[in-house]
DNA sequence: AAGAAGAACAACCGCACGGGT
DNA sequence: CACCCGTGCGGTTGTTCTTCT
């Protein structure tokens, strides 16, 4: 195994970049492309300490670098950053990764923003150089998290090929958590049991029975049409939640009264979604008890949505989960959206 | 010991999105 | 509205390292 904390091990280099047709990510020629040597390192490092990170484009220059903004930016996120932990994957790291993976597809960003100190593209290679192998040898496609069939086309390879690159890249198309899952109408159920994946077109439902918990991830919410614009991200800016009133049962698509649940109650939420745990009845009372401040007494069914925006920036992902549940008896959820 | 094959992963690339003008 | 810029994302590449034969 290569020491990750050297620079010049990497490929991708400048003989890539010289034997090749493709065009540089950075049209102007001259500049250093390829592993990052420790001086290089050290003037970006000392820059960003003194100027702070940002204005990529022009970085280099002020930091007397020979190289693309982008790729000054991708040796910082992935590799410099103090908050970068480096070293082995451990097993609930890599638990984690493929429970997230399962809720969210290859959101590698999003999985990157729930596990501290891994880059998603940290997470990536991970996934496919030793979780999507370690899945097909126990004959789950880490596409779907469904069983292999035996005819089936080996999706690590196909989506390996340049041929599904744009239209697999596009974000446009990407919002579908879970990936192929959501786009085939399957039914599933995970090798654990009891959590079956319902999806369709737009929408991703995961309904735990045995534990009594059902949630809507709806893939097509990057939109401001229900206040999202106006939601409020929690404390670190990693998330976000609000309350919808369904008078009307769910379909009521009105967002009259917006709310915003706290960080604790979002993490316990999405833990709960996370690790399969029961979310618990205290939880559901802070949670009825927030939707009573802003929702009429007399609507008895409350849907809870929560939005996380790990990542944030300025390409706000976003996955919105919701839950309903009726107030008069809060623990035992309504699932009309199913 | 030497070559081949496979594994690992840093880096590159194109594209999409939001904000500013 | 259109364009530009800055930023970030996911897919892929290519070199090096390790293991196998």
């Amino acid at each position: 195994m290569r020491n990750p904390s050297t620079a010049t091990s990497a490929g991708g280099g400048p003989q890539a970049a010289t034997t090749t047709a493709k065009t540089p990510c950075c049209s102007k020629v001259g500049l250093k492309r390829g592993p990052w040597t420790p001086e290089e390192d050290e003037l970006l490092v000392n820059y960003i300490k003194k100027e702070g990170e940002g204005r990529w484009r022009t970085l280099p220059k002020r930091a007397g670098l020979l190289r693309c903004g982008k790729s000054c930016r991708l040796r910082w996120m992935n590799y410099l950053r103090p908050s970068v932990k480096r070293g082995q994957i451990a097993p609930d790291e890599e638990d984690l990764i493929l429970r997230l993976h399962r809720l969210l597809g290859n959101r590698w960003s999003l999985i990157a923003g729930r596990i501290p100190g891994r880059t998603d593209n940290e997470i990536k290679n991970y996934w496919n150089t030793h979780l999507s192998k370690k899945l097909i040898s126990q004959g789950i496609d880490p596409r779907t998290h469904k069983p292999l069939k035996p005819e089936s086309v080996d999706h690590h390879k196909a989506s390996s090929s340049k041929a599904n690159r744009k239209t697999s890249s596009s974000k446009s198309n990407n919002n579908n958590p879970a990936g192929a899952a959501a786009s085939s109408g399957v039914e599933e159920t995970n090798s654990g049991g009891s959590t079956q994946i319902i999806s369709n077109e737009q929408n991703l439902y995961i309904e735990n029975t045995s534990l009594d918990h059902h949630y809507h991830i709806n893939g097509n919410n990057n939109n401001a049409s229900h206040g999202y614009s106006s939601l409020l991200n929690c404390g670190d800016g990693t998330c976000g939640m609000y309350l919808r009133s369904n008078v009307q049962g769910l379909n009521n698509e009105e967002d009259e009264d917006i709310n915003y649940g706290t960080d604790d109650v979002f993490s316990s939420f999405l833990n709960s979604i996370i690790n399969e745990e029961a979310f618990t009845s205290q939880q559901h009372q802070q949670m009825q008890q927030q939707a009573d401040l802003i929702v009429p007494s007399s609507d008895p069914l409350v849907s809870i949505s929560t939005a996380s925006t790990i990542g944030g920036g300025s390409s706000w992902e976003s996955v919105l989960m919701s839950s309903t549940f009726n107030r008069n008896d809060p623990i035992k959820k309504v699932n009309d959206h199913l």
